[in-house]
DNA sequence: ACATTCCTAACTAATATAGTATACATAATA
DNA sequence: TATTATGTATACTATATTAGTTAGGAATGT
């Protein structure tokens, strides 16, 4: 039940932007060396985020990123479901159709529960 | 954060032994067929249940596994822990010496929160 | 003695994750 | 328009984890 560290990394580098909310924009290069990820993996990362429109980016010299809502509005389980997938426990809770057990599981109920105690 | 299939078969073992309480003991045979689990599989992971005390068992012929406690004394959080470890979302959580970062970091109370609503 | 059942350890294969490498695209500005 | 500073995208590799098998051992009842 771990959560990936692709997911924590991006979670560091969102919560840098929201701190240093006062700037225009944020450099990844910034971000990666307060936060000790490597660069590369960082802009590998928060690709998902600017596209999903959690983060805006402006390219080219002087650019950089910032975030598009402000910080109080961004839920950070969608976060995580951008950055590794569906929250959920097992799979069958977003998709009954993927277990043929799923009619007549009982445990199905209990990771239901579990999904919506983590959100 | 997907639960792994070893915590899932081992819950839905220990579910179908509550559901056949009536009887003294069960078979993992048995268990393996109804669950659709491979027996090797099965007593693979049943093994620490059993070193932890939630599950007593004896062998040989007219031997069989049942539950040491009754169903509704047994915390699923315990099991989880026994069959893949602290459910905490990230180490940090349970030792923060494993990690430089832990005074300063805002995002561990997160996690820790996260453990909490799963527990 | 034998059949039946749980127990243990070692191994293998598959999958997922972390991280790097390389090349490209865009925007500001000299 | 060339240069520089950024972000964007794809493909690859190494490592770790997980799932599952194999093979045999130990205890118990008949």
């Amino acid at each position: 039940m771990k959560i990936s560290t692709r997911a924590r990394y991006g979670i560091r580098a969102l919560l840098d932007l929201a701190l240093n909310d006062d700037k225009e924009r944020i450099l990844l290069k910034d971000i990666a060396q307060r936060q000790e990820i490597s660069l590369p993996y960082l802009e590998h990362l928060i690709t998902p985020l600017i596209t999903k429109g959690i983060v805006r980016s402006t390219r080219g010299s002087r650019g950089g990123i910032s975030l598009r809502r402000r910080p109080e509005e961004i839920r950070l389980n969608e976060v995580v479901e951008i950055l590794e997938g569906s929250i959920a426990p097992v799979e069958c809770v977003d998709d009954p159709k993927i277990c043929p057990r799923s009619e007549f599981c009982v445990t199905r109920d209990l990771w239901d529960e579990m999904k919506r105690a983590m959100n």
